[in-house]
DNA sequence: CAATAATATGAGCAATGCTCATGTTTCTGG
DNA sequence: CCAGAAACATGAGCATTGCTCATATTATTG
């Protein structure tokens, strides 16, 4: 978690005194106010480099590019969002499983409080790059590992899922929630469009469970 | 569908005369082209009007900005889309509510059948410009009535669908096939994964129904 | 066949992503 | 404490691209 590893590809110098990591974290930062000032229309590198306080040769030193910014803006997200949904599962020992499924949707919605506008602009840079499946991946990940710590209780549910049933998980609760940021539906913080999410992953995750049940004995 | 419309806010030319309805059309074809060349990356305005032969000022008298270009083929897609999804649903007169809804989702899934490379890149220019939401209308309406052709037959099912619910099935599904065409993953066409959505879809539909039975009585 | 409306042109402006030659700060070993 | 090296920072400016506008060409109308 503290290693700091770069993406793939990336050419760029990776910070090694002191005054280069803040420099970094002043870059973030200013991406972040910049993006929740104008959104991406306004994300112009000349305008992050002046708002962190610093010139556009040294914001390429760090970033190739500038979708590199979203990137690591992207990726800082997704970390903190993870490990608060990581701990909702360890918390809420709760008996249901829709009840963990809960917990579970409730830490992914709330990750999307405050800078709204810069977090929905991140999501559509990284969505436009093509970009969701690098980003993705932890989740997926993360979903294929939290379905059994999900399946597991008084009634245990789940052995194993398929590739394509973690992908279908992922996605389209992923997918669900990010549209209704995308689209700034307004019940998106209700509790209806809660309640309907887990319907749909508990209906999904339960339908599974009977299939592979069915296919035993 | 004869009847052109502009979307609002654009302050573009209508053509009028045969000649300027083929301009828009070559406009059109020779996009696709240069997206599926070149990905959004070698899709630029002049790249775009040299291919169609005419010349910038030309494309921009029917055309707003570029990302109108993108709205423009979306729109189109979506449309032979909708029509087939329709199709499918009336020639399958499939007893059971699976049957239907598989229908559907290939019908869907068969839409990204072709020009993949256009196709995607048209997705993540949408979903970039944060118009998914447009795009998105035309769609959740024709499930929210499709939903009721699905939900009708032996057993009935369904009665209305609220705003969450249609949101949430729309989304889910539309969000999963997305994904898998972003990512370009390789079970996309396969049978395992339309078993999946198929299995989703069913699922909720099925949660859904239970619940507001249960709440009748 | 004018007169008017519709359509087409493309040089070039403004904005923006990004580079590179140069200057400054920090570290390191003797 | 001090060179020499390595890391870090600078910003003018190049290349690219989205888009405009003054002008020219083609179609329609009465």
């Amino acid at each position: 978690m503290a290693a700091r590893r770069q993406p793939v590809g990336n050419k760029r110098r990776i910070p090694r005194q002191a005054r280069a990591t803040e420099t970094v974290a002043a870059i973030l930062e200013a991406a972040a106010q910049v993006l929740e000032a104008g959104g991406l229309r306004g994300f112009t590198t000349n305008a992050v480099a002046e708002r962190a306080g610093v010139s556009v040769g040294t914001l390429y030193q760090y970033f190739g590019d500038k979708t590199a910014i979203l990137l690591a803006l992207a990726q800082q997200e997704l970390e903190l969002a993870l490990s608060d949904v990581g701990r909702a599962l360890q918390a809420e020992a709760h008996p249901l499983v829709e009840g963990r499924v809960r917990a579970v949707v409730r830490a992914i919605v709330n990750a999307f409080r405050g800078r709204q506008r810069a977090r929905k602009a991140v999501l559509q840079a990284i969505l436009a790059q093509g970009r969701g499946l690098e980003t993705m991946e932890p989740l997926a990940a993360f979903i294929a590992h939290a379905s059994e710590q999900i399946g597991r209780g008084p009634k245990p549910v789940l052995t194993t899922l398929s590739q394509e049933q973690v992908f279908v998980l992922s996605r389209s609760m992923m997918g669900t929630i990010r549209a209704a940021v995308l689209e700034e539906q307004p019940f998106f913080r209700s509790r209806a469009f809660e309640d309907e999410i887990v319907r749909l992953v508990t209906a999904y995750l339960d339908a599974v469970t009977r299939s592979a049940v069915g296919r035993e004995a």
